[in-house]
DNA sequence: GTGGTCTAGACCACG
DNA sequence: GTGGTCTAGACCACT
């Protein structure tokens, strides 16, 4: 999997690395169980610090996204596990939409469209329950 | 219109100040053309320093929400020049987009709810081009 | 408050860190809305790094039991916000104490001792909900 | 006995092992004198590294909760020498105690709560001495 | 060889 | 002046 990271960017580095890890694993790139580069490596691959990819995968893991194995390293969380989510997600996810949406519709994109967006976008989506 | 702060939140006060506008002016509750409260006015209201306010004022003049004249402080901007997409707009708002459908993939959130979502957010913004 | 580090014991630095605080709030030693010494501070203070200190925070945040006021630094989460707490919590609970019991058992110590050494703890716990 | 392990727990496999152990004898399902699985047939069964299990039980074994007769393999001390205290054993113990009862307090259980999950974990104990 | 912890010192965003 | 982020490099625990 490619992970681009913008060293000029406003999310801190390990954010990126987070969000980018995140997509992957919804868009099927990584599969469920599929173990993750350790840390020395994709922070060598990337050409940031090892501390900032370790704080990248700490959040996945408190998020449950990923687990650690102690014996090989990081993997993605099996399928089963993942669906565990608190009410609080879907409140969080409204308020993100109604910010993305009200920005939308000032700049003129109507519903359609924005509906026509989002479908490409699960189009993309691999991730198996 | 209501504006409430979180001085314990993750975002900055001056970001929360910016986006609780953006939905304002999405949600008509700030008509096109209205006048904002001062930045002292408001500061005052909210408890918090001017300064930020300053600050999120200067974002949104220059994102092109609102219009900031010398002589009769900050408006609302005519409906006629908010639709200035630009296709960064669209790519920025697709890489959002993807993010947050993908987290909500991951939690089981499908993709008929999420629409749902969307119509129910889009129902409440009566921003007229 | 005062907090006392073994720079020799098997539990990390910032997780001593966190444990002690836990117990001031729990004893009233630290009051709800008290103002927690400054990351900078507390690491010149205990002859640690400012990230040690950080790391501390950083959990004691994420578990509720401080919050991080932008504008002067950490406090103890108020008194409202504490009890929120999953049924996790209780697993989580009888767990640990299983464990614990069981030594004691192993060691010779009765229950009646055992729940003895409990009411005394308690007693010392001046935490107001 | 059964002993389950979670490979991506926070505890390493020694510790989980150790704890399972001390469990069981204080629960009486492994007998006092019993006899325990060898290293090599525990850490075939549960599917990880000899050394893990050896280090589980070199640390029961140094605790006192275990003895190793090279002849005949490991097993549980008998009754008499496992009450050896110490006034180390009690101040660790209330250490550990306060650590809990100040988390539970704060989370809202209350004392009779929390005695009352002691007994109903102390009636599974049936540790003879 | 893996992740976890810690340090010393730097710079930045926020208010 | 506050916490947040990042680095380079070190050592440790676990398996």
């Amino acid at each position: 999997m490619v992970i681009s990271i913008h060293l000029d960017s406003d999310t801190p580095l390990y954010e990126q690395l987070r969000n980018q890890i995140v997509i992957g694993i919804a868009t099927g790139e990584l599969a469920a169980e599929e173990k993750l580069p350790t840390v020395r490596q994709l922070a060598e691959d990337l050409g940031i610090n090892t501390m900032t990819v370790n704080k990248a995968y700490s959040i996945l893991k408190q998020e449950g996204y990923i687990v650690i194995d102690r014996r090989h390293g990081a993997k993605v969380s099996p399928r089963s596990t993942q669906t565990q989510d608190g009410s609080n997600h879907t409140a969080q996810l409204e308020e993100q939409l109604q910010l993305i949406i009200a920005q939308a519709t000032i700049k003129g994109i109507d519903q359609s469209r924005f509906q026509a967006l989002c479908s490409t976008i699960f189009a993309q989506m691999k991730y198996q329950h």
